[in-house]
RNA sequence: CGGGGUGUAGCUCAGCCUGGUAGAGCACUACGUUCGGGACGUAGGAGUCGCAGGUUCAAAUCCUGUCACCCCGACCA
């Protein structure tokens, strides 16, 4: 492409509302354009990297044997009636009527879909197993969309569902899917991990996340530095302390304290470390009363890991302060376990300690010299708390390192909700029915270029992985409209450039060296050739890479056999 | 959903408190100078001041309503 032909401009300045890296410099470079809250426009230059990512994703979804199909955006209420989302899902689902006044929302997700499909027109396990996807827009009603294409309203996604007569079927179609992510994400040259995460309300056996790693992802995950254990922070394990819990030491003690509502107040006033203290959270129960959850005061709740436990209301809601009177006579900030009448479940790291700090149920009061068994009935460990970095790893091997990412894809194990629910069903070998199983599998196809952009970037602009850059090399000649000489050698380069298929861009705009050498940089195109008269007297460009500190010169005639050596590299 | 905030030129914003001819920088157009790291000069085009209603001789400015957008919160024991 040559940029004076090229209509839409690189800006200096972006609206004040674009906050992340990837929203400003996308909005910079000219990729996209804000329609509406979430919905945006890709312009061709964005389009490009669009299409790249897309390309790559089809080709490996390809290779893995998945079918591509294409299923409306617009999806009728009867179905979602059926599976029961219609009412589960919530202000998230577009609803709107036609002329006819018949219900339909915009798709947020296939699975209704397809399993209509898949009830219609399979009928015998001799078609399974079979992976239909698609590469589609879906609409979700963000309550806050933000952080420009990240968290989108309108996003292009990848979603694909297998169907399998059983759950071994089912477990290797996964397994398949879960190689095909892993070459997607190689392939698109980002930095990633594969994590366990939480199957929450949809069920099934297995679910795991792809991030991409990036200091601004939204997502907290542990990895082990001992072996190949990933996991979203909100599922993953932690371990009991090893070793018998210490014997009491000291006897219970009422101290006041006044005003030390929190870990931090009260360790200032007690001049106790958190590891000392032990906070006691009330939430509510299934059964209209409240659950006490007991945390070492260094450590946070995980609310995943609570609202699954038996008699704890999911989702995990606190008490709130009056129930919170009523069930202890305190104030927040003053419980304890010693006294309390209700259940309680003790976090493993809490219930290994010994001569604790708690609330005493009264307010200003707490208890030093606390212990389980003595003064307190012996604890119900379980996990409740969050991972931290350095915890063991609950492999046994390794510890945890905490790190951010952004969730780019998911894939699941469905099992049989959407498909008991539909009534989606095939003959087996023996001639009886039986209720299909199923996976789903999705990628943030508009997401990754948001991701690849937080993960590649510098001061100056973005930083392309090759695969997905909108050019592989930018030409910058300089004095373009006044040298002639220039002028054709930079045209002639062009042309070399574009029959060896390496994707020139020419910046043959009337613009100063530096306008040039800027908005090369904010494009982050992999590869730059800079022509100027000086160097072409002697047969000369330079050549950049985006990553380079310097220049390095390369003689004119070999300049595409240079790049096309770089970029295979 | 709760709390806070913002709507003035394509973009970033000033003007509003204290009503009186609508501004700056960037971007855009033309010409000239400049020309290897986001140039300069001159001239110019461009805004129903989000929308509706009200107060007033007079409203971007004050009042009411409305729409749009943004930020924060949903871990506090």
């Amino acid at each position: 492409m040559r940029l004076s032909q090229y209509p839409i401009l690189t800006l200096k300045e972006v609206p004040a509302d674009a906050e992340v890296v990837s929203h400003r410099l996308m909005l910079r470079a000219g990729m996209i354009r804000r329609l509406a809250a979430g919905m945006y426009t890709w312009l061709p230059l964005g389009l490009r990297t669009l299409r790249k990512v897309e390309r790559i994703i089809r080709e490996e979804m390809d290779r893995a044997g998945a079918l591509e199909l294409s299923m409306p955006t617009v999806q009728p209420a009867e179905l979602w009636q059926e599976s029961g989302r219609w009412n589960q899902f919530g202000p998230e689902l577009l609803r709107f009527k036609d002329r006819h006044d018949r219900e339909f929302a915009y798709g947020p997700t296939h699975e209704e879909v397809i399993t209509d499909i898949a009830r219609r027109e399979l009928r015998s396990h001799k078609q399974l197993p079979v992976n239909f996807y698609q590469i589609q827009s879906k609409f979700r009603d963000e309550i806050r969309p933000r952080f420009g294409v990240m968290r989108a309203r309108e996003f292009l996604m990848k979603d694909a569902y297998s169907f399998h007569v059983d759950e071994a079927s089912l477990a290797e179609g996964y397994r398949q899917m879960h190689d095909a992510y892993t070459r997607i994400f190689t392939r698109l040259g980002l930095k990633f991990r594969a994590v366990q995460a939480d199957s929450g309300s949809i069920g099934g056996n297995a679910s795991q996340e792809f991030h991409v790693l990036a200091d601004s992802g939204e997502d907290a995950i542990a990895f082990s530095d001992g072996d190949d254990y990933a996991a979203n922070l909100e599922m993953a394990a932690t371990l009991a302390p090893p070793g018998a819990r210490a014997a009491p030491a000291l006897p219970l003690t009422k101290v006041a304290t006044p005003g030390a509502r929190t870990i931090a107040e009260l360790c200032r006033v007690l001049d106790v470390p958190p590891e000392r203290c032990v906070k006691t959270l009330l939430v509510d129960g299934d059964d209209g009363g409240v659950v006490a959850l007991i945390l070492r005061g260094d450590h946070e709740l995980n609310a995943v890991k609570a609202q699954k436990l038996p008699g704890v209301a999911s989702p995990l809601r606190m008490a709130g302060a009056e129930r919170v009177r009523a069930a202890t006579g305190a104030e927040p900030g003053y419980l304890g376990p010693i006294g309390f009448g209700g259940k309680i479940y003790v976090d493993h790291a809490a219930a290994c300690l010994a001569d604790f700090v708690c609330g005493a149920n009264e307010k200003d009061q707490h208890f030093t010299g606390a212990n389980w068994g003595r003064d307190v009935g012996p604890p119900e460990a379980r996990d409740l708390r969050n991972a931290i970095a350095g915890d063991p790893s609950p492999t046994g091997r390794g510890t945890l390192q905490i790190a951010r990412g952004i969730e780019v894809g998911h894939i699941f194990q469905l099992g049989r909700k959407y498909s008991d629910a539909m009534n989606a069903a095939v003959l087996d070998d023996q001639g009886r029915s039986v209720t299909m199983y199923m996976g789903c599998y999705g990628i943030g196809v508009t997401r990754v270029v948001a991701a690849a952009i937080e993960q590649n970037h510098d001061a100056n602009g973005i930083v392309w992985p090759q695969a997905i850059a909108p050019f592989q090399v930018v030409l910058v000649p300089l004095n373009y409209q006044k040298s002639e000489a220039l002028r054709a050698a930079a045209d002639a380069l062009y042309r070399d450039f574009e029959a060896a298929g390496l994707e020139p861009l020419l910046d043959d705009r009337d613009a100063r060296a530096g306008v040039k050498f800027a908005d090369s940089e904010l494009l982050g195109i992999p590869h730059r050739i800079v022509i100027g008269d000086r160097g072409l007297a002697a047969g000369l460009v330079e050549y950049r890479h985006r990553r380079d500190a310097a220049p390095t010169e390369v003689p004119l005639a070999e300049a595409v056999a240079f790049v096309r050596a770089k970029s295979t590299a």
